[in-house]
DNA sequence: CTTTTTCCTGCCCAAAAGTACAATGTAATC
DNA sequence: GATTACATTGTACTTTTGGGCAGGAAAAAG
Protein backbone atom coordinates (compact mmCIF):
# COMPACT_ATOMS: atom_id res chain seq x y z
CA UNK A 1 0.00 0.00 0.00
CA UNK A 2 1.28 3.48 -0.89
CA UNK A 3 1.96 6.19 1.59
CA UNK A 4 1.04 10.04 1.16
CA UNK A 5 2.21 12.46 3.13
CA UNK A 6 0.14 15.44 3.39
CA UNK A 7 1.78 19.00 4.76
CA UNK A 8 2.59 22.60 4.32
CA UNK A 9 6.45 21.74 5.32
CA UNK A 10 8.62 21.04 3.07
CA UNK A 11 11.06 20.24 5.66
CA UNK A 12 9.31 18.14 7.67
CA UNK A 13 9.03 15.05 10.08
CA UNK A 14 12.50 12.93 9.24
CA UNK A 15 11.38 9.80 10.72
CA UNK A 16 8.44 9.30 8.10
CA UNK A 17 10.70 9.70 5.43
CA UNK A 18 12.77 7.06 7.58
CA UNK A 19 9.93 4.66 7.56
CA UNK A 20 8.50 5.58 4.13
CA UNK A 21 11.19 7.22 2.29
CA UNK A 22 9.93 6.38 -1.31
CA UNK A 23 6.53 7.60 -0.69
CA UNK A 24 4.98 10.60 -1.79
CA UNK A 25 4.40 13.65 -0.40
CA UNK A 26 1.25 16.18 -0.94
CA UNK A 27 2.30 19.65 0.28
CA UNK A 28 0.03 21.98 -1.75
CA UNK A 29 -3.91 21.94 -1.13
CA UNK A 30 -6.01 21.45 -2.26
CA UNK A 31 -5.84 18.01 -3.10
CA UNK A 32 -5.62 16.40 -6.29
CA UNK A 33 -9.30 15.69 -8.02
CA UNK A 34 -8.76 12.16 -8.42
CA UNK A 35 -7.56 10.09 -5.40
CA UNK A 36 -6.10 7.14 -5.91
CA UNK A 37 -7.61 4.08 -3.93
CA UNK A 38 -5.20 1.73 -1.96
CA UNK A 39 -3.65 4.70 -0.69
CA UNK A 40 -2.67 5.74 2.85
CA UNK A 41 -2.78 8.99 4.21
CA UNK A 42 -1.01 10.64 6.43
CA UNK A 43 -2.40 13.92 7.79
CA UNK A 44 0.55 16.73 9.28
CA UNK A 45 -1.99 18.01 10.97
CA UNK A 46 -0.81 21.29 12.97
CA UNK A 47 1.08 22.16 9.59
CA UNK A 48 -2.25 23.07 8.22
CA UNK A 49 -4.48 25.50 9.57
CA UNK A 50 -7.98 24.29 11.10
CA UNK A 51 -10.10 24.90 8.12
CA UNK A 52 -7.08 23.62 5.77
CA UNK A 53 -6.67 20.43 7.72
CA UNK A 54 -10.77 19.40 8.15
CA UNK A 55 -11.39 20.50 4.97
CA UNK A 56 -9.07 17.96 3.58
CA UNK A 57 -9.57 15.45 5.96
CA UNK A 58 -13.54 15.33 4.96
CA UNK A 59 -12.22 14.99 1.47
CA UNK A 60 -10.09 12.36 1.87
CA UNK A 61 -13.15 10.52 3.80
CA UNK A 62 -15.45 11.26 1.04
CA UNK A 63 -13.23 9.22 -1.21
CA UNK A 64 -13.25 6.41 1.40
CA UNK A 65 -9.66 6.82 1.79
CA UNK A 66 -7.61 5.61 4.50
CA UNK A 67 -6.21 8.64 6.85
CA UNK A 68 -3.55 8.77 9.43
CA UNK A 69 -3.96 11.62 11.56
CA UNK A 70 -0.39 12.90 13.33
CA UNK A 71 -0.34 15.88 15.50
CA UNK A 72 1.99 17.79 17.77
CA UNK A 73 -0.57 17.34 21.16
CA UNK A 74 -2.58 13.82 20.97
CA UNK A 75 -5.51 14.39 22.23
CA UNK A 76 -8.01 11.52 23.45
CA UNK A 77 -10.83 12.92 23.32
CA UNK A 78 -9.88 14.79 19.73
CA UNK A 79 -8.95 11.20 18.67
CA UNK A 80 -11.89 9.84 19.69
CA UNK A 81 -13.45 11.97 16.99
CA UNK A 82 -11.72 10.88 14.62
CA UNK A 83 -11.98 7.37 14.48
CA UNK A 84 -15.84 8.28 15.04
CA UNK A 85 -15.52 9.64 11.15
CA UNK A 86 -13.40 6.76 9.88
CA UNK A 87 -10.33 8.07 10.74
CA UNK A 88 -7.91 4.72 10.90
CA UNK A 89 -5.11 6.02 12.91
CA UNK A 90 -3.83 8.73 15.41
CA UNK A 91 -0.37 9.15 16.37
CA UNK A 92 2.27 11.73 17.75
CA UNK A 93 3.79 13.78 14.75
CA UNK A 94 7.28 13.05 16.15
CA UNK A 95 6.32 9.22 16.58
CA UNK A 96 9.67 7.14 15.75
CA UNK A 97 10.00 5.27 12.04
CA UNK A 98 9.59 2.01 13.97
CA UNK A 99 6.25 3.07 15.24
CA UNK A 100 4.78 4.58 12.18
CA UNK A 101 5.81 1.61 10.39
CA UNK A 102 3.96 -0.84 12.54
CA UNK A 103 0.84 1.31 12.51
CA UNK A 104 0.90 1.23 8.54
CA UNK A 105 0.73 -2.70 8.91
CA UNK A 106 -2.00 -2.70 11.31
CA UNK A 107 -4.30 -0.10 8.90
CA UNK A 108 -3.16 -1.86 6.05
CA UNK A 109 -4.14 -6.05 7.85
CA UNK A 110 -7.49 -3.93 8.42
CA UNK A 111 -7.27 -2.89 12.11
CA UNK A 112 -7.28 0.89 13.01
CA UNK A 113 -4.26 2.08 14.97
CA UNK A 114 -5.16 3.04 18.94
CA UNK A 115 -2.12 4.40 20.83
CA UNK A 116 -1.84 2.74 24.04
CA UNK A 117 -3.11 5.94 25.48
CA UNK A 118 -5.69 7.01 23.47
CA UNK A 119 -6.63 3.03 24.50
CA UNK A 120 -6.49 3.91 28.26
CA UNK A 121 -8.80 6.80 28.23
CA UNK A 122 -11.11 5.23 25.54
CA UNK A 123 -11.31 2.21 28.53
CA UNK A 124 -11.84 5.14 31.02
CA UNK A 125 -14.62 6.48 28.87
CA UNK A 126 -16.29 3.44 28.63
CA UNK A 127 -16.02 2.70 32.31
CA UNK A 128 -17.47 5.94 32.60
CA UNK A 129 -20.25 4.53 30.44
CA UNK A 130 -20.88 1.70 32.45
CA UNK A 131 -20.78 3.50 35.72
CA UNK A 132 -23.32 6.18 34.43
CA UNK A 133 -25.62 3.07 33.73
CA UNK A 134 -25.32 1.80 36.93
CA UNK A 135 -26.15 4.70 38.33
CA UNK A 136 -29.43 4.88 36.12
CA UNK A 137 -30.13 1.74 38.01
CA UNK A 138 -29.97 3.34 41.28
CA UNK A 139 -32.80 5.70 39.97
CA UNK A 140 -34.82 2.24 39.36
CA UNK A 141 -34.33 1.10 42.50
CA UNK A 142 -35.59 4.60 44.03
CA UNK A 143 -38.61 4.53 41.96
CA UNK A 144 -39.39 0.79 42.97
CA UNK A 145 -40.12 1.58 46.46
CA UNK A 146 -42.81 3.93 45.69
CA UNK A 147 -46.55 3.21 45.03
CA UNK A 148 -47.12 4.24 40.84
CA UNK A 149 -48.53 7.51 41.73
CA UNK A 150 -45.49 8.36 43.90
CA UNK A 151 -43.76 7.48 40.67
CA UNK A 152 -45.43 9.89 38.43
CA UNK A 153 -45.48 12.90 40.36
CA UNK A 154 -41.54 11.83 41.72
CA UNK A 155 -41.21 11.71 37.45
CA UNK A 156 -42.76 14.96 37.05
CA UNK A 157 -40.63 16.67 39.52
CA UNK A 158 -37.49 15.01 38.01
CA UNK A 159 -38.00 17.27 35.42
CA UNK A 160 -38.36 20.53 36.99
CA UNK A 161 -42.51 20.45 36.85
CA UNK A 162 -44.42 22.88 39.43
CA UNK A 163 -47.26 21.02 41.79
CA UNK A 164 -49.98 22.83 39.84
CA UNK A 165 -48.20 22.10 36.35
CA UNK A 166 -48.44 18.64 37.90
CA UNK A 167 -52.08 18.48 39.36
CA UNK A 168 -52.90 19.33 36.28
CA UNK A 169 -50.94 16.34 33.94
CA UNK A 170 -51.91 14.26 36.52
CA UNK A 171 -55.71 15.62 36.86
CA UNK A 172 -55.40 15.32 40.38
CA UNK A 173 -55.87 18.33 42.86
CA UNK A 174 -52.98 20.13 43.91
CA UNK A 175 -53.21 18.63 47.30
CA UNK A 176 -53.72 15.25 46.44
CA UNK A 177 -49.90 15.92 44.40
CA UNK A 178 -48.64 17.56 47.90
CA UNK A 179 -50.04 14.45 49.65
CA UNK A 180 -47.82 12.15 47.32
CA UNK A 181 -44.90 14.18 47.72
CA UNK A 182 -45.07 13.66 51.32
CA UNK A 183 -45.01 10.26 50.94
CA UNK A 184 -42.33 10.37 48.45
CA UNK A 185 -39.82 12.55 50.66
CA UNK A 186 -40.74 10.20 53.82
CA UNK A 187 -40.01 7.26 51.74
CA UNK A 188 -36.69 8.63 49.83
CA UNK A 189 -35.63 10.34 52.90
CA UNK A 190 -35.26 13.71 50.49
CA UNK A 191 -36.01 17.21 52.51
CA UNK A 192 -37.90 18.87 49.39
CA UNK A 193 -38.48 18.62 45.82
CA UNK A 194 -34.98 20.19 44.58
CA UNK A 195 -33.45 16.72 46.56
CA UNK A 196 -35.45 14.97 45.21
CA UNK A 197 -35.27 15.86 41.57
CA UNK A 198 -31.63 15.86 42.12
CA UNK A 199 -31.16 11.79 43.32
CA UNK A 200 -33.72 10.20 40.57
CA UNK A 201 -31.23 12.19 38.20
CA UNK A 202 -28.39 10.33 39.91
CA UNK A 203 -27.07 13.41 41.87
CA UNK A 204 -25.34 13.40 44.55
CA UNK A 205 -26.32 15.86 46.90
CA UNK A 206 -24.08 18.08 49.08
CA UNK B 1 5.42 -15.30 18.34
CA UNK B 2 3.83 -18.76 18.86
CA UNK B 3 0.00 -19.65 19.39
CA UNK B 4 -1.71 -21.30 21.86
CA UNK B 5 -6.04 -21.95 21.65
CA UNK B 6 -7.63 -22.63 24.62
CA UNK B 7 -10.75 -24.41 24.46
CA UNK B 8 -12.47 -27.43 25.57
CA UNK B 9 -13.54 -28.99 22.93
CA UNK B 10 -11.17 -31.03 20.67
CA UNK B 11 -12.81 -30.72 17.97
CA UNK B 12 -13.07 -27.12 17.74
CA UNK B 13 -12.93 -24.13 15.14
CA UNK B 14 -11.13 -25.15 11.94
CA UNK B 15 -10.58 -21.87 10.64
CA UNK B 16 -8.45 -21.67 13.55
CA UNK B 17 -6.59 -24.55 12.71
CA UNK B 18 -5.94 -23.13 9.27
CA UNK B 19 -4.40 -19.90 10.93
CA UNK B 20 -2.02 -21.57 13.10
CA UNK B 21 -2.16 -25.34 12.04
CA UNK B 22 1.21 -25.77 13.79
CA UNK B 23 0.21 -24.35 17.01
CA UNK B 24 -0.47 -25.77 20.65
CA UNK B 25 -3.91 -26.30 21.82
CA UNK B 26 -4.40 -26.88 25.37
CA UNK B 27 -7.94 -28.58 25.95
CA UNK B 28 -7.37 -29.40 29.50
CA UNK B 29 -7.40 -27.09 32.52
CA UNK B 30 -6.23 -25.55 34.54
CA UNK B 31 -3.68 -24.08 33.25
CA UNK B 32 0.13 -25.30 33.35
CA UNK B 33 1.74 -23.58 36.33
CA UNK B 34 4.57 -22.00 33.82
CA UNK B 35 3.14 -19.57 31.47
CA UNK B 36 5.77 -18.87 28.95
CA UNK B 37 6.50 -15.33 27.33
CA UNK B 38 5.99 -14.17 23.83
CA UNK B 39 2.92 -16.51 23.29
CA UNK B 40 -0.57 -15.30 21.91
CA UNK B 41 -3.62 -17.26 23.85
CA UNK B 42 -7.07 -17.59 22.01
CA UNK B 43 -9.35 -18.33 24.54
CA UNK B 44 -12.34 -20.09 23.13
CA UNK B 45 -14.95 -18.54 26.20
CA UNK B 46 -18.08 -20.23 24.96
CA UNK B 47 -16.55 -23.82 25.18
CA UNK B 48 -15.50 -23.42 28.76
CA UNK B 49 -18.13 -22.57 31.52
CA UNK B 50 -18.23 -18.64 32.57
CA UNK B 51 -16.25 -19.70 35.76
CA UNK B 52 -13.54 -21.26 33.98
CA UNK B 53 -13.22 -18.96 31.42
CA UNK B 54 -13.33 -15.80 33.71
CA UNK B 55 -10.44 -17.58 36.06
CA UNK B 56 -8.58 -18.27 33.32
CA UNK B 57 -8.93 -15.67 31.96
CA UNK B 58 -7.62 -14.00 34.87
CA UNK B 59 -4.55 -16.13 35.64
CA UNK B 60 -3.33 -15.34 31.70
CA UNK B 61 -3.90 -11.49 32.65
CA UNK B 62 -1.94 -11.67 36.17
CA UNK B 63 1.11 -13.45 34.01
CA UNK B 64 0.71 -10.49 31.55
CA UNK B 65 0.16 -12.91 28.65
CA UNK B 66 -1.46 -11.22 25.51
CA UNK B 67 -4.91 -13.12 24.94
CA UNK B 68 -7.93 -12.52 22.20
CA UNK B 69 -11.06 -13.76 22.93
CA UNK B 70 -13.44 -15.44 20.88
CA UNK B 71 -16.97 -15.55 21.46
CA UNK B 72 -19.83 -16.77 19.56
CA UNK B 73 -21.83 -13.88 20.00
CA UNK B 74 -19.89 -10.82 20.20
CA UNK B 75 -21.20 -7.98 22.52
CA UNK B 76 -19.50 -4.84 22.37
CA UNK B 77 -20.16 -4.24 25.90
CA UNK B 78 -18.80 -7.64 26.94
CA UNK B 79 -15.89 -6.81 24.77
CA UNK B 80 -15.39 -3.19 26.13
CA UNK B 81 -14.73 -5.06 29.40
CA UNK B 82 -12.68 -6.97 28.51
CA UNK B 83 -10.17 -4.86 26.65
CA UNK B 84 -10.20 -2.74 29.90
CA UNK B 85 -8.70 -5.54 31.63
CA UNK B 86 -5.98 -5.85 29.26
CA UNK B 87 -7.52 -8.38 26.49
CA UNK B 88 -5.78 -7.98 23.49
CA UNK B 89 -8.54 -8.64 20.63
CA UNK B 90 -12.01 -9.57 21.03
CA UNK B 91 -13.19 -11.43 17.67
CA UNK B 92 -15.60 -14.16 16.58
CA UNK B 93 -15.28 -18.11 16.60
CA UNK B 94 -16.23 -18.56 13.36
CA UNK B 95 -13.68 -15.78 12.11
CA UNK B 96 -12.06 -16.98 8.47
CA UNK B 97 -8.42 -17.86 8.78
CA UNK B 98 -7.39 -14.83 7.03
CA UNK B 99 -9.01 -12.64 9.31
CA UNK B 100 -7.65 -14.33 12.29
CA UNK B 101 -4.06 -14.44 11.32
CA UNK B 102 -4.80 -10.25 10.25
CA UNK B 103 -5.58 -10.26 14.26
CA UNK B 104 -2.53 -11.88 15.07
CA UNK B 105 -0.07 -9.66 13.14
CA UNK B 106 -1.72 -6.33 14.67
CA UNK B 107 -1.23 -7.93 18.41
CA UNK B 108 1.79 -8.95 17.32
CA UNK B 109 2.32 -5.23 16.61
CA UNK B 110 1.59 -4.17 19.85
CA UNK B 111 -1.88 -3.18 18.63
CA UNK B 112 -5.22 -4.47 19.92
CA UNK B 113 -7.65 -5.70 17.44
CA UNK B 114 -11.00 -4.60 17.26
CA UNK B 115 -13.79 -5.98 15.10
CA UNK B 116 -15.62 -3.19 13.27
CA UNK B 117 -18.66 -4.01 14.90
CA UNK B 118 -16.96 -3.58 18.25
CA UNK B 119 -14.87 0.00 16.77
CA UNK B 120 -18.45 1.27 15.86
CA UNK B 121 -20.38 0.42 19.15
CA UNK B 122 -17.28 1.96 20.77
CA UNK B 123 -17.49 4.82 19.09
CA UNK B 124 -21.07 5.20 20.24
CA UNK B 125 -20.29 4.90 23.39
CA UNK B 126 -17.53 7.64 23.06
CA UNK B 127 -20.14 10.05 21.53
CA UNK B 128 -22.07 9.58 24.17
CA UNK B 129 -19.11 10.63 26.35
CA UNK B 130 -18.31 13.35 24.04
CA UNK B 131 -22.07 14.44 24.81
CA UNK B 132 -21.88 14.36 28.36
CA UNK B 133 -19.07 16.16 28.30
CA UNK B 134 -20.02 18.70 25.70
CA UNK B 135 -23.24 19.22 27.89
CA UNK B 136 -21.07 19.47 30.65
CA UNK B 137 -19.75 22.07 28.30
CA UNK B 138 -22.77 23.44 28.68
CA UNK B 139 -23.30 23.85 31.78
CA UNK B 140 -19.95 25.61 31.99
CA UNK B 141 -21.45 28.17 29.72
CA UNK B 142 -24.20 28.46 31.63
CA UNK B 143 -21.98 29.28 34.84
CA UNK B 144 -19.89 31.32 32.39
CA UNK B 145 -22.94 33.85 32.25
CA UNK B 146 -23.19 34.38 36.23
CA UNK B 147 -20.95 37.12 38.41
CA UNK B 148 -18.85 34.67 40.85
CA UNK B 149 -21.06 35.04 43.27
CA UNK B 150 -23.90 33.93 41.43
CA UNK B 151 -21.71 31.02 40.42
CA UNK B 152 -21.60 29.92 43.84
CA UNK B 153 -25.09 30.42 44.61
CA UNK B 154 -25.85 28.51 41.66
CA UNK B 155 -23.57 25.34 41.86
CA UNK B 156 -25.03 25.22 45.99
CA UNK B 157 -28.75 25.17 44.36
CA UNK B 158 -27.25 22.32 42.01
CA UNK B 159 -26.59 19.89 44.86
CA UNK B 160 -30.08 20.82 46.77
CA UNK B 161 -28.97 23.48 49.41
CA UNK B 162 -31.31 25.34 50.77
CA UNK B 163 -31.07 29.45 50.81
CA UNK B 164 -30.38 29.20 54.72
CA UNK B 165 -27.55 26.73 53.71
CA UNK B 166 -26.39 28.34 51.56
CA UNK B 167 -26.58 32.13 53.68
CA UNK B 168 -24.41 30.15 56.01
CA UNK B 169 -21.70 28.74 53.75
CA UNK B 170 -21.29 31.78 51.65
CA UNK B 171 -21.33 33.70 55.35
CA UNK B 172 -23.92 36.38 54.01
CA UNK B 173 -27.82 37.35 54.63
CA UNK B 174 -30.55 34.91 53.62
CA UNK B 175 -31.74 38.04 51.34
CA UNK B 176 -28.36 38.60 49.61
CA UNK B 177 -28.75 34.43 48.58
CA UNK B 178 -32.28 35.61 47.44
CA UNK B 179 -31.08 38.30 45.26
CA UNK B 180 -28.49 36.21 43.57
CA UNK B 181 -31.22 33.84 42.61
CA UNK B 182 -33.22 36.49 41.29
CA UNK B 183 -30.68 37.72 39.06
CA UNK B 184 -29.39 33.78 37.78
CA UNK B 185 -33.32 33.06 37.28
CA UNK B 186 -33.40 35.94 34.85
CA UNK B 187 -30.09 35.03 33.52
CA UNK B 188 -30.58 31.36 32.41
CA UNK B 189 -34.16 31.67 31.93
CA UNK B 190 -35.50 29.23 34.60
CA UNK B 191 -38.47 29.38 36.62
CA UNK B 192 -37.10 28.18 40.05
CA UNK B 193 -34.06 26.63 41.72
CA UNK B 194 -35.55 22.70 41.07
CA UNK B 195 -35.46 23.75 37.38
CA UNK B 196 -31.50 25.53 37.75
CA UNK B 197 -30.16 22.48 39.70
CA UNK B 198 -31.43 20.46 36.64
CA UNK B 199 -30.18 22.41 34.25
CA UNK B 200 -26.60 22.70 35.82
CA UNK B 201 -27.05 18.71 35.89
CA UNK B 202 -27.18 19.04 32.25
CA UNK B 203 -30.95 17.67 32.53
CA UNK B 204 -33.91 18.49 30.36
CA UNK B 205 -36.42 20.30 31.72
CA UNK B 206 -39.78 19.00 30.75
C1' DC C 1 -66.21 -9.79 54.60
C1' DT C 2 -62.91 -7.31 57.16
C1' DT C 3 -58.36 -5.10 57.03
C1' DT C 4 -54.88 -2.74 54.78
C1' DT C 5 -53.07 -0.12 51.27
C1' DT C 6 -53.49 3.16 47.99
C1' DC C 7 -55.63 7.14 46.27
C1' DC C 8 -58.12 11.36 46.56
C1' DT C 9 -59.51 15.84 48.65
C1' DG C 10 -60.78 19.63 51.77
C1' DC C 11 -59.32 23.51 55.24
C1' DC C 12 -55.82 25.51 57.55
C1' DC C 13 -51.17 26.87 58.82
C1' DA C 14 -46.22 27.60 58.79
C1' DA C 15 -42.08 27.72 56.45
C1' DA C 16 -39.62 28.53 52.43
C1' DA C 17 -39.11 30.57 48.15
C1' DG C 18 -39.44 34.25 45.13
C1' DT C 19 -40.28 39.31 43.90
C1' DA C 20 -40.74 44.53 44.14
C1' DC C 21 -38.73 48.65 45.68
C1' DA C 22 -35.10 50.80 47.94
C1' DA C 23 -30.59 51.72 49.67
C1' DT C 24 -25.42 51.40 50.60
C1' DG C 25 -20.66 50.29 49.61
C1' DT C 26 -16.82 48.83 46.71
C1' DA C 27 -14.10 48.10 42.73
C1' DA C 28 -13.15 48.65 38.12
C1' DT C 29 -13.61 51.26 33.89
C1' DC C 30 -13.78 55.30 31.20
C1' DG D 1 -14.70 62.35 38.84
C1' DA D 2 -18.50 59.85 36.71
C1' DT D 3 -20.22 55.66 35.23
C1' DT D 4 -20.91 50.99 35.53
C1' DA D 5 -21.05 46.43 37.39
C1' DC D 6 -21.14 43.78 41.47
C1' DA D 7 -22.28 42.66 46.10
C1' DT D 8 -24.93 43.41 50.02
C1' DT D 9 -29.02 44.03 52.99
C1' DG D 10 -33.53 45.70 54.53
C1' DT D 11 -38.84 45.81 54.59
C1' DA D 12 -42.73 44.11 52.81
C1' DC D 13 -45.47 41.29 49.90
C1' DT D 14 -47.13 37.21 47.03
C1' DT D 15 -46.62 32.60 45.72
C1' DT D 16 -45.18 28.05 46.39
C1' DT D 17 -44.27 24.46 49.12
C1' DG D 18 -44.73 21.18 52.79
C1' DG D 19 -47.44 19.24 56.24
C1' DG D 20 -51.11 18.36 60.23
C1' DC D 21 -55.79 16.93 60.79
C1' DA D 22 -59.80 14.99 58.91
C1' DG D 23 -62.67 12.64 55.87
C1' DG D 24 -63.88 9.75 51.98
C1' DA D 25 -63.64 5.93 48.10
C1' DA D 26 -61.71 2.14 45.73
C1' DA D 27 -58.80 -1.70 45.32
C1' DA D 28 -56.00 -5.38 47.02
C1' DA D 29 -54.90 -8.60 50.53
C1' DG D 30 -56.09 -11.49 54.34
Amino acid sequence: MQKCFITSQTDALPSWYEAFGDALTLSCLPLPETLSANVLYWLDWHSLSDEQAESTLALLLAGAQKVVVMTSHPDAQRGMQFFSIGVRGYCHRFAVASQLCEVAKVIELGGVWLGSEAMQRLMQGTLRVAAAVDKKGDAEVLLAQLTPKERLVALEVAHGASNREISVTLSVSERTVKAHLSAIFDKLAVRDRVQLALILNNIDLR
